[in-house]
Parts: structure tokens; sequence; C-alpha cells
DNA sequence: TCGCGTAATTGGTATGACCTCTTACCAATC
DNA sequence: GATTGGTAAGAGGTCATACCAATTACGCGA
């Protein structure tokens, strides 16, 4: 049963893409890892340079990879970042994206909490309480912002469902970038107190009372954002 | 208001990606569309042949074009290619990427529901319905496993969010390319079914009954398919 | 010991050549 | 006249080499 007969690589880059993901697969579990120099990648495949760059390029724009000019090539874990790039280029005009963005997140998460309720490990949990005392005793507005979105985050890994952790991860980081502008207008106080109730579900493991308390948390933040629902086009 | 200023491209192949971007936009609604080839758009863009590619692939691998060896570089809308592959990467194994894709749609397709119900314009709910027509006569396999996905997405548009219809739209395509095994087993009749209830409360504007029986539809979809729920990894 | 400048290393760009694939055209065939 | 087959032009794919630009590492001098 060979998987290597289906999806045949077509092209040469198409090869080096695979055997260097592959290459990326086994060298998990590392803190610094980089790969070896483009013209030294190129004679351990025995390629051209050409081919290994237009390969690299390739899993950079899948996240994968960094490619830094003067250093190197560095193996990252970024899977989410060409769902940024899409959703940037599908809805350019911020108000637009924050407000859908907001619609998704509201359907997924309550969902994400239940099933984080249901299924988490104990060590996830553990995290994700760490992480929320984090978010209460943040002082700085760069340390609420951060722990605000680690903790859906860390939710979301909880949860089980990889597919619904990355599209989280992505519309967090998202949102957060498009909200420069006036996050924090009431909302710390009332967000801590939210995301207690949820965690308290959670660990629990009420999927009910997870999932409701996370809707009204979502609520909650569109309210503040002043967002108008159910508006037409 | 100049917008280079932000996000000024900081190399060669970002900045010629930005003019190629603005180029694909500017030349929508023709049928098709396609780009200089690349000796000339290197000669008129006064870049070298070598960035022109690069850029080239890389709104290729964004869903904005589609490199054809020897015929040329044709524009595209597929903007949901990234996610596809970030997806597949995540979760190779295919069992899992079911159950994982589920889980999801069976958050985000009733609410989409509810808002197409609530939002949907006259000719989008007409575009739906004649998709459903074209469910119900189906006769090929391929017909209907075509018209059944492509219902969804259509109902995704319906709902006005962008970003909701463009995650349907990926998922619906990996579901569909994970499932050429026992799809229809009894699935057809009930589908259709399943799809008409959608459709009528959608017509009906009544949000509440599209999202209950999009959630009905996908339950026994996945019933059919013989998914075990809340089953821990 | 500290700081700065230089050299080595790494990715970025340019060029020109050649290979492979697609397409369109045209001639030979039926 | 329609079909088949080959051929040539043009498209992207790959290669080798040279040089530019950013980063890092090292060593010299203060």
């Amino acid at each position: 049963m060979t998987f290597t007969a289906l999806n045949r690589p077509t092209s040469l880059v198409e090869s080096v893409c695979a055997q260097l993901a592959a290459l990326i697969r086994s060298e998990k579990s590392a803190d610094e890892r980089w790969l070896p120099a483009e013209r030294l990648l190129a004679e351990q495949l025995g390629v051209s340079r050409t081919v290994v760059r237009e390969a690299t390029k390739r899993l950079e724009q899948q996240g994968m990879l960094e490619i830094q000019h003067g250093a190197g090539i560095k193996i990252v874990d970024k899977l989410h970042k060409p769902l940024n790039g899409a959703l940037n280029t599908l809805v350019p005009d911020e108000k637009d994206r924050i407000t859908q963005l907001i619609e998704v997140r509201l359907a997924l998460e309550p969902e994400n909490a239940r099933y984080a309720a249901q299924r988490g490990t104990a060590t996830q949990l553990k995290t994700l309480k760490a992480c929320h005392e984090r978010f209460e005793t943040a002082e700085s507005f760069a340390e609420q912002v951060q722990a605000d979105m680690d903790f859906h985050c860390l939710l979301a890994e909880a949860s089980g469902n990889r597919i619904a952790s990355l599209l989280i991860q992505s519309l967090s980081e998202l949102l957060q970038a498009s909200l420069t502008h006036g996050y924090n207008r009431v909302t710390k106080d009332q967000a801590v107190k939210d995301h207690a109730a949820v965690l308290a579900a959670v660990l629990k493991h009420d999927g009910d009372a997870a999932a409701t308390a996370m809707k009204a948390h979502l609520l909650n933040a569109r309210d503040d954002l002043g967002i108008k629902t159910n508006s037409r086009r």
C-alpha cells in the first residue's frame, strides 16, 4: 500500500517540496530548527538552487518555513498564515471584516468550548487555567490582548479538533489585528468574567454550560464593538 | 490618503505581487483572462523573469492564478485553495480529517443557513432553488456530488458572510475529496429531503427553521458515514 | 574588556541558455 | 471533406553563473 503512487509529484519543485516537508515533519521537537543553506540543499537534493528556492518559498507561503535574508531558513508552525492572507484579500474593508469575523466565531467557538469541556485533557485544561490567570493579572495592554487571544486558541486546541483550532487561531489573529481602535473600552472586566465562566464550565466538563458561556462572551464582545446585527450588505 | 505607505513592499517580489494583484482585480468580468507571458511581464514591469516567476507562483499559491505549463497564466478566483492545502498538511489522516470536517461544518452551516434565510437576496435564493432542482434530477453520481456541494456553497454565499463562505467552500471541497468511498449508501434520497427542508425554510426567511433543518441534515450525513461522536483522540 | 569594522555566510536578483509541454497550423491520409 | 499525424512556435520549467544585499561572526584596536 503505497501513497506515492497517488499525488505523484509532477514537477521537480513539487518533488522537492515533498522531500522538504518530510524533512520538516521528521525534525520535530527541537527548539530552533533551521534548514541547511539554499546552496547546500540544492547540492544535497541534486537540483538547482532555483528549484530549492521555489520550493522553500512555497512552503513559506504555507506557513511551514520562514526565510530570513542573510540568516537562513527557519522551520516554523504557522499553518494558519495562508488563511489570514486569503481572508485579508477576500474582505479588504476592515469594518466588514470585523463583522464577519465575529459572526463566524459566534458559530464556531461555542461548539468548540463544548468539545473542550467534553474532551479536553488534564494537561490542556491546566494550561488553559494558567492562561486565564495570566489574563486576570495582566497589566499592560499588550499582555491583555495576548492572553485574551491565547485563551481562545488554547480552548480550541483542547477541543481536539485541529481544523477548528486552525480556524480559530487565524480568526483571532485577524480580529486582533483589526482592533487597534477602541478595543477595550469597558471590555476587560467583562471579558475576565466571561472567560472565568467559560473556564469554570470547561473544568466541570459541562459542555452545554461552556457553549452557553462562550456564546454570551462573544455577544458581549460584539455589543462592545457596536456591531449591528443582521445588517444587509 | 495613500495605502502604499503601510505594508510597503520590502522586496521586489512583493512589489511585483502587488502590481499583479492590482492588475488582476482591475481585469474582472472577462470570461477567459490570461496574463501576458512571463518574459513579456518581466519586460513590462522592468524586472527579471526570476522575480516575475516568484511573484506569479506566490499568487498561484494564494488561489488568484493558475499557471499552466506550455499554455500560460490564467486568472482565477479560488481563494479557498490555500486553506485546503493547510488543512491537508495539518490533518493528513483521512479518517480524522473527515470527522473534524463534519464537526466544524456542524458548527458553521446551521448559522449560515440562518443568515441566508434572513439576508439572502432574491437572486441568490433563485440560484439556490435552481441548484436544488439540479440535485433532485441529477442522474450521474458526479452530478449529484457536484450539485450537493454547490448547494452548500451557494447557501454560504447567500449568507452574505464572505469569510464563512470561503470556509464552507474549502471544507466542502475537502470533504468531497475524502469521500470517494461509500458516499451515497442510502444518502441521496435523504439528502434531497433534507435540502428541500432547508430550502423551504430559507425561502420563507425563517432563520430558526433553516438552522434546525441544516443541523438535522448534517447529523444525518454524519450518521450515514458512521462517524462516532465525542471520540477521544 | 568593550566596541567597531571587516570578512564570511546567507538569501535576493539578473541573465542567458536549454528542456518540456501545449497549442495551432498544415499536410498526408482515409 | 473529415480525420489523422506531424511539425513549429510559444509558453512555462530547470539549470548554471555571476553579482547584490542583509546578517552574522570574528578579530583587531582602543
